[in-house]
DNA sequence: TTAGGGTTAG
């Protein structure tokens, strides 16, 4: 669009002069003299509506209120058709044809916030020495509609020093600006307190709504009822923002009370409604109302409505049940991005992370776009499944999508990069967040802690005092975490002792199980014990974990005593029995070996077979202990002789205390060979033969001794990083050397 | 010329 411009441009566009009609020619001629003109590239003749410029013009100079009946119509033209651009060239027009803004302020503004140019609006309001309360409001919520709630307060609380009273459209806007959970909460109550003085709190819903809402949004829902209850004409929607309080905030029997008491009143539910009770029933795991309400549903018709159908959906997989999950998305004819988002965390969350990753690529060929919640719960499905090139593909779609910065996206890609054992790949996406948050640096420590550097993650939980963080209970677990797998035993003690004398966070038994392990593991079991006491009505997981490390340093008396503990508070832990029977074995005692397996066998307890599995060109290949079935068994058994011989050669000494079954040296040796853990690396070695690719394996339980020894040679032979995730923790091998320092 | 509620991620 072109706004003034020159007479000739207009006249070639008009080129047969002798079509002008009187007026035409005056109105050129007019437009000649001052030589600007508004016009627009589509009009090529001279129309009605320029004549009206040209007597608009004229006007000018006669009087205002003409300048105010003729510039409407072309302002309310031009916000019809969203011009910012034309709205300003009518404004400048009005500067400098002499007409006060005073006059047509209010319709500028409102036509530029229609527009949505919240700037130019803001500068002609503060220019403005006297605003309509229309203008007031339209002016707040328009920096609401912006997210832009300091903003919104601004203006309310210059209206208020201006003395204009706010009316039931300023409560009704800026009780949200209010809600906003950046701010204090002491504004929104004085706000209130305004609303009941001027007579408005509960004499319009609108109002009461918008009061519901942002107690609900402080979790005060007992404030939200009150107001809700002194409404006298309530409706859905101030009904709805009572029940999406409670639901939120965990209440469901209330939320459910509130819906119920709704329908009696006589006020009918919405799909607004219906969405929001379904996820009430889906969090509190009410199946037979949730179903209730589905036939609801279908009985007033909102069947096809897109968001009770992904509350539905939403529903049936929070109670367990995919299939029905599945069956309700099938049946709708135009998921969007929510819906499609819904169904892949469905099954993320349900443990079915292949079909959610199939899931995710069909919406992508669908052309839906993924927001942060879709790939959070991608990225969550390649971590479960440790499928790190799957996992690189989703983060370079958080890149296309510019959401590197976004906590919720930059969270699971730390946890899929940490879980995949690269600690360096999770750092830097960490360090690419804008904003983030307690759990955002905690997937950091934890993705430390899991790959054995103490160090960083000690670092980096000291750095959230700076930040502004303050640490929580996974935090402490993953600190914990980090000093028990780097071996840092002072350094954990010492947190747990300032942990204990902070009053803000209260200690779990799983903070003490973290430190029996830490003190377990270093030799100080007396230590750990005495701990265990000090936990009032300790659990199954702090026994069993003194029971673990009396494993590991043959401690055969107290184990026994942790296992009498835990068989005393969980009598079918098959685990402990396990765990017993491995010590019998790892310190010779034969014959209670022999008493402990009958007793399994007769407890028909079965100890959970050792596998491990290797990810080598987007195939997973799985192994277990003295399982020759693989197709490539015989280049699988030469490359591992290779390597054992290679390895003998630079010192390694296979270490029989981890064959766990009475048999005599030679038998016991060749057993070793053959762990599920040798199998994987041996096929990989064979199958990848560049020096870049690191070996990825990763095994159910945790590694053995032995094979951990082996591994670092392997290491030295081939001269590759090999990278083990085991049921505890990640091993880095290079160069002969582990991250863990042998101490796991 | 101005106003309210919902569904998806740690």
């Amino acid at each position: 669009m072109v706004a003034p411009c020159e007479t000739e441009w207009l006249l070639s566009y008009c080129p047969k002069k002798e079509m002008h009609n009187k007026s035409q020619r005056r109105a050129i001629g007019f437009f000649a003299k001052i030589g600007r003109l508004i016009a627009t590239p589509e009009i090529t003749e001279i129309s009605s509506y320029q004549l009206r410029y040209y007597r608009l013009v004229t006007c000018v100079a006669n009087g205002v209120t003409t300048a105010f009946q003729l510039y409407s119509p072309l302002i309310r033209r031009y916000t019809e058709r969203k011009s910012t651009f034309h709205i300003k060239a009518i404004q400048n027009h009005m500067i400098t044809s002499g007409v006060p803004l005073l006059i047509l302020g209010d319709k500028l503004i409102d036509a530029y916030l229609k527009c949505g140019d919240i700037l130019d609006a803001r500068k002609l309001f503060d220019g403005l020495p006297k605003k309509h309360i229309v203008i007031w409001n339209a002016m707040i919520a328009s920096y609401i509609t912006h997210r832009k709630a300091k903003e919104a307060i601004g203006i309310y609380e210059r209206m208020l020093l201006d003395g204009v009273f706010p009316d039931e459209y300023t409560f009704s806007s800026i009780f949200k600006a209010f809600s906003d959970p950046c701010l204090v909460r002491e504004g929104g109550r004085r706000a209130h307190g305004l609303s009941v003085v001027l007579g408005l709190e509960v004499s319009n819903v609108f109002v009461g709504s918008a009061l519901v809402d942002m107690y609900a949004k402080y979790g005060k829902m007992r404030d939200a009822r009150l107001v809700a209850d002194r409404v006298v004409e309530k409706d859905v929607v101030l009904m709805t923002a009572l029940i999406v309080g409670y639901s939120q905030l965990g209440e469901d029997i209330k939320a459910l009370e509130a819906f119920c008491e709704m329908i009696d009143d006589g006020i009918m539910a919405n799909e607004y409604t219906f969405a929001s009770i379904l996820i009430t029933c889906g969090n509190s795991g009410d199946l037979n109302n949730g179903k209730s309400i589905h036939g609801l549903i279908v009985r007033l018709g909102f069947e096809s409505a897109v968001a009770p159908q992904t509350s539905l959906l939403t529903m049936y997989s929070r109670c367990g049940l995919i299939d029905d999950c599945l069956r309700t998305f099938k049946l709708l004819a135009n998921p969007n991005q929510v819906t499609w988002t819904s169904l892949i965390t469905s099954l993320v969350q349900n443990g079915r992370e292949e079909m959610a990753l199939t899931k995710f690529r069909k919406m992508i060929r669908e052309a839906i776009s993924p927001n942060s919640f879709t790939l959070s719960s991608v990225l969550r499905a390649c971590s479960s499944l440790a499928m790190l090139e799957e996992g690189k593909q989703v983060h370079a779609f958080v890149t296309k999508y510019g959401l590197d910065t976004n906590k919720y996206a930059g969270a699971a890609i730390i946890d899929l990069y940490g879980k995949c054992g690269s600690t360096d790949m999770a750092r830097l996406a960490f360090d690419a967040l804008i904003e983030f948050d307690v759990v955002s640096v905690n997937s950091m420590i934890y993705s430390y802690a899991q790959n054995g550097f103490g160090h960083e993650a000690l670092q980096l939980f000291d750095k959230m005092k700076d930040l502004g963080i303050r640490p929580n209970n996974v935090s402490i677990l993953s600190v914990l975490l980090a000093c028990t797998n780097a071996g840092l035993v002072e350094e954990g003690c010492q947190i747990f002792a300032s942990i204990k004398k902070d009053s803000n966070v209260e200690l779990t038994k799983e903070h003490y199980a973290c430190m029996v392990d830490l003190l377990g593991r270093s030799g100080r079991l007396e230590e750990a014990e005495i701990l265990i006491n000090q936990v009032r009505d300790p659990d199954v997981v702090l026994w069993r974990t003194l029971l673990s490390v009396c494993r590991i340093h043959g401690k055969v008396e107290m184990a026994e005593k942790a296992v009498e503990k835990v068989l005393q508070v969980a009598p079918e832990d098959d685990g402990t029995h396990v765990l017993l029977s491995n010590l019998y074995a790892s310190t010779g005692k034969w014959s209670q070996f022999v008493k402990m397996k009958s007793t399994m066998r007769e407890m028909r307890l079965k100890k959970s077979p050792a596998m491990s599995w290797v990810d080598v060109g987007r195939e997973v290949h799985t192994f277990m202990a003295g399982d020759f079935s693989h197709p490539r068994s015989r280049e699988i058994l030469v490359t591992l002789e290779e390597l054992v011989e290679k390895v003998k050669i630079l010192g390694y000494i296979p270490d029989t205390r981890f064959v766990l079954r009475d048999m005599d040296e030679e038998k016991k040796e060749s057993s070793l060979y053959y762990h599920s853990e040798k199998l994987a690396i041996a096929f990989a070695i064979w199958k990848t033969t560049d020096q870049i690719t690191k070996i990825r394996i990763f095994k159910n339980l945790r590694v053995c001794g032995d094979c951990h020894n082996w591994i670092k040679f392997v290491s030295k032979v081939v001269g590759r990083e090999i990278i083990a995730r085991d049921a505890k923790r990640f091993h880095h091998f290079k160069g002969g050397l582990c991250s863990c320092g042998d101490y796991w």
